[in-house]
Order: structure tokens, then C-alpha cells, then sequence
RNA sequence: CGGGGUGUAGCGCAGCCUGGUUAGCGCGCCUGCCUUGGGAGCAGGAGGCCCCGAGUUCGAAUCUCGGCACCCCGACCA
């Protein structure tokens, strides 16, 4: 078993020894490309699951859509196709012989899916139309990282037509509200969620929202986004519909989407130097019972117990699984399953068993419990709600603590470049001064956040007026 | 695309400078014994186009030239 990196010695490489030594993902034949081995897929699941309830909560069904998109798809929407075609796959041959028209493969799906609700939308009676898609994309990145930025990555790309203006504009904020919900409650990572500067902005989009989460190395990451699309994309696909009065209108649309990065944000919002941690409500096993034995008498005994265990944690819902192999030592499988992140380790053994009671271990603080037997199904919900609650209170009290309001460009750039966290400060607006900031410092604008009050200041690079602060910082 | 690094057993590496037995070591794997409360021990065993291609040489993992691949760090991006 190999040893993990301290996040001290080198972060990025503990963020890849991590993935690599939990089983999560190993990398592909295909430079940029990855293969998300089982463990790291369960975790995919639980995402897909949560999130799939979530969109059927408010109304949303899924469809899917066509990996190949016709290039002149693509070059519909000025803005989409200037953003979007150097990272683009393109496929020039097929069934032996070169097409007529290239083929792009996704990078996302506006173009297709709007060529398709032309022929669906014809009245306001048609509207809304509430789709979301769950699929691989690709994207030709130049420089890639397992699980952050892959070349080929999975994620869900939901697809909103409405009549108005404002629905689509609720849309977008309904969405964004979803993720920071399931950020929060299912990942256990708190977000800001703000609104992109136009230079951040999705190519097409009017506005982009954002959740941006804070890693351990004091980094943003943008763990998802939801983009109010106006009717640009109505336009370049002439996709109208015949309104309440009898006019013929364009349709207002948004899209959002969350992908397998929210694993890389999971990783590196919570474990530590002996591997991963995953809070509970998205962790493939929930506890892991550890027989300790010598004898086969022994083992028969101690077995028989752990296997009671078992059935009572299990009957309650709660994913549990017995390691009774006798190849490896106690001490081995414990190092085994807090690299793998497994919430809670019970143990139990002879001198257990006598008493009546067992160990019960917690991956979050490491702490270690006895237990007697007759209390331990009735204390393990709790427990994993604990856990839960207190992933989620320590990583946001760090990123709280990580955040400075920096009132002069000389503070900014000391918080940004020297990666000490996100600096909240007065910018005018301009993209001037953002582009200025961001050459000295390699610090984007994150987000302008939606939660927190107007205050009048002066633009940390040029002095003008300021009505809101924005959050800097280097990012993933 | 720049900078750096690596390619030898499943994984991690040594050997290369200074060419020459049967290419080694650790971990893992298989058999057996012994062990099991924080990564045990002993014995035996299996496993190699030494990245690819040319060259130099009696002889190349090792020297020369050319290629390829991957990783890390920077510029583009979710």
C-alpha cells in the first residue's frame, strides 16, 4: 500500500494520490482521458441519484440528444462557436470515407438540442419545456487533471425553454439554488453563489450564475453553473412560438450543469493525509464492521456478531459491509478503509465480545468509542448524521476564515498571490481593472455574490465608485 | 505550445556513466506454515519484446541518432 503525500509537502500530488491509492480513477490509454474505476464511479452514482430527485422535484424530465453535432450547428451562435472551437473534437471520416459535413463531437449540447425544440415549439401552450440530459462531453483541454478536467467527462446539462424574459431569468436562479443545495447538503461543501463577470461568462449566455467552493489549498473552484441565455440561441435556431396575444415571439432559454468535477471538489474540500473522506449521505458504504479473531472458533463467534451487526445497521437503509478476509491483519484494513473514506469502522473482537461491546470508530475526527452491542444500530444513524452536519460546519467555518475584505489593491494581491484565500473587495466593473488584476495576480473575479449586501466603495485598481464587493481569487 | 521529468515484472525502483554470467531489489501475487486489537514473520514459487526504430560493436537495458508515449509545472478552460 502506498503511502499518501502530505497535502503540506505538495498539495497536488496528495490530490493524485489520493485518487489513485482510494481506486477512484486511474488514468487511460487516451492522453487527458480517464477511467473512473468503480469506487470512484459509486460516488458518481450517488450524485447522479440525488440530483436526478432533485430535478424531478421541480419539474424537469429527462431526454437524451446526439453525441455528434453537424458543424454548421455549431456555427450558428457567434459567441458559442468563438468560445467553444479550439476545444473541440472533430470527427472528418466515417464508415470509411470522409463526410460531407464534419461532425463536432458535444462540448455541450445548446446547438443540437435547440435545432430539435424549433420542430417542438410552436405555441405558448408547448412552453415551458423543462429537459435535462445526462451525458459524456468532450473537451480538447490542454492541460488536464484527474477528475477537475479530463478530456472526455460525464455530467448533466439541463435545457429550459420559457416565454418570458423573467421565467427564464427565474429559471436560472431556481437552478443555481439547486446546486447550492446539493452542494451543501449531499457534499457537505459550503458555496458562495454569485453571478460571473462577462469575461467568466458561458459563451452565449446574457448572465452566468455560479457555486464556488474553497479547496484546502485556499483555491476557488466552480462546482456548477446555470446560464440565462436570453433568446440568442432562439435566434440562431429560429425557434418562435405564437404568444397569448397572437404573436409570434422568440423563446427564452437557460441551461446548467454540474459534472464528475464535483468528485475532485469532494476530495479536496475534505480528506485529509491518510486519503479520502466522504461525508455520508454520498458514500457508497456507510460503515465498515471489522471481525478481529485468531482461532476458527473465534472467528466463527466474532463473525456471527459482526453479521448481526450488519443486518440490524442494514435494515434501517444504511449501506454496511463485513471485511471477514483473513489474508490481512486488523491494523492493515483499518489504514485500508480510512483511505478508502469509509464514514464509520466498527471492530470487534474477542475480548469485544466478552464485554458485550465493541469499538467504534469516526473517519472524520479519527475518534474511537466503545460501544455496547445492544446500542449500536440505534446510535449509527445519528452518528452518520453527525458526521454529515460536521463536515459541513468545519469546511465552511475554514472557508469563513478565508475570506478577507481587502480595501486596497495592495491587500488583494497579497491574499490572492500568496494563495491565502478569497479576497472580497470593491471593483468598479470594468474589464479593464478585472484584466489588470488578473495579469499581476493570475486571481479572477469568482463571482459577484448574490447573498450579500450593496455597500459603497472605491474600485480597488482604479478608485472609481464600487456598489458591491466581488470575490478574487485564484482558481481550478 | 514552452519548461522539467519519466519510460526495465502488476506497482515503485536499481542497474546505464565505464557494453560482457542466467537483468536485480522492495511491495504485491501464488503455495504452505505461523499469525491477527493500527499496515506481521519464515520458507518455497510464478511473473520481463529492459517504450519503439535504425545504427556502432564479436556482443547493447547500457553507447549514437531518430521517433513515440505519459506525468508534473506554466499560458486556454467546467
Amino acid at each position: 500500500m502506498a503511502k499518501i503525500t502530505t497535502r503540506e509537502k505538495d498539495y497536488s500530488q496528495w490530490y493524485i494520490d489520493i485518487v489513485l491509492n482510494a481506486k477512484l480513477a486511474d488514468y487511460a490509454p487516451v492522453r487527458g482521458c480517464m477511467v473512473i474505476r468503480p469506487n470512484g464511479y459509486a460516488i458518481w452514482e450517488k450524485m447522479h441519484q440525488a440530483l436526478d430527485g432533485m430535478f424531478k422535484e421541480t419539474g424537469h424530465v429527462n431526454a437524451y440528444f446526439p453525441l455528434f453535432i453537424p458543424e454548421s450547428f455549431m456555427k450558428k451562435e457567434a459567441e458559442h462557436v468563438e468560445g467553444f472551437s479550439p476545444e473541440c473534437a472533430v470527427v472528418t471520416h466515417g464508415g470509411g470515407k470522409e463526410l460531407e459535413e464534419k461532425l463536432y463531437v458535444r462540448p455541450t449540447s445548446e446547438t443540437i438540442i435547440w435545432s430539435m425544440y424549433k420542430k417542438w415549439i410552436q405555441s405558448y401552450r408547448d412552453l415551458p419545456l423543462l429537459y435535462n440530459q445526462w451525458a459524456n462531453v468532450v473537451r480538447w483541454e490542454m492541460r488536464t487533471r484527474l477528475f477537475l478536467r479530463t478530456t472526455e467527462f460525464l455530467w448533466q446539462e439541463g435545457h429550459t425553454a420559457h416565454e418570458t424574459y423573467d421565467e427564464a431569468e427565474v429559471e436560472a436562479l431556481k437552478m443555481i439554488r439547486v446546486y447550492q443545495k446539493f452542494a451543501e447538503e449531499y457534499m457537505a461543501v459550503p458555496v458562495i453563489v454569485g453571478k460571473k463577470s462577462d469575461s467568466e461568462k458561458f459563451a452565449g449566455a446574457l448572465h452566468t450564475y455560479c457555486i464556488e467552493a474553497m479547496m484546502q489549498d485556499n483555491k476557488a473552484l466552480q462546482a456548477g453553473t446555470s446560464h440565462h441565455l436570453g433568446q440568442n440561441f432562439a435566434k440562431a435556431f429560429e425557434v418562435t412560438y405564437q404568444d397569448r396575444t397572437g404573436q409570434q415571439q422568440f423563446v427564452y432559454a437557460t441551461s446548467w450543469g454540474v459534472s464528475t468535477r464535483l468528485i475532485g471538489a469532494l476530495i479536496m474540500a475534505h480528506s485529509d493525509d491518510q486519503g479520502l473522506v466522504v461525508p455520508p449521505k454520498l458514500a457508497p458504504t456507510h460503515v465498515v464492521i471489522i471481525p478481529i479473531f485468531k482461532s476458527d472458533e473465534e472467528k466463527k463467534a466474532v463473525c456471527d456478531a459482526a453479521y448481526q451487526i450488519k443486518s440490524e445497521i442494514s435494515s434501517q437503509g444504511f449501506r454496511v459491509n463485513v471485511d471477514d478476509r483473513d489474508q490481512f491483519k486488523p491494523g492493515w484494513k483499518f489504514n485500508e478503509y480510512e483511505l478508502l473514506g469509509v464514514p464509520l469502522r466498527i471492530e470487534i473482537g474477542p475480548r469485544d465480545l466478552a464485554a458485550g461491546v465493541c469499538t467504534l470508530a469516526r473517519r472524520d475526527s479519527g475518534e474511537k468509542t466503545t460501544l455496547p452491542l445492544t446500542e449500536v444500530s440505534s446510535r449509527i444513524s445519528g452518528l452518520l448524521d453527525d458526521i454529515q452536519s460536521g463536515l459541513f460546519l468545519r469546511a465552511k467555518a475554514r472557508m469563513e476564515s478565508h475570506i478577507f475584505n481587502a480595501d486596497t489593491y495592495a491587500e488583494l494581491e497579497d491574499i490572492v498571490k500568496n494563495e491565502k484565500g478569497f479576497s472580497r473587495s470593491h471593483w468598479c466593473g470594468s474589464p479593464e481593472c478585472e484584466a489588470k488584476i488578473k495579469d499581476a495576480t493570475k486571481a479572477t473575479i469568482r463571482c459577484i455574490p448574490l447573498d450579500e449586501p450593496d455597500e459603497s466603495g472605491e474600485c480597488v485598481v482604479c478608485k472609481k465608485p464600487s456598489v458591491k464587493r466581488v470575490l478574487f481569487s485564484k482558481a481550478y
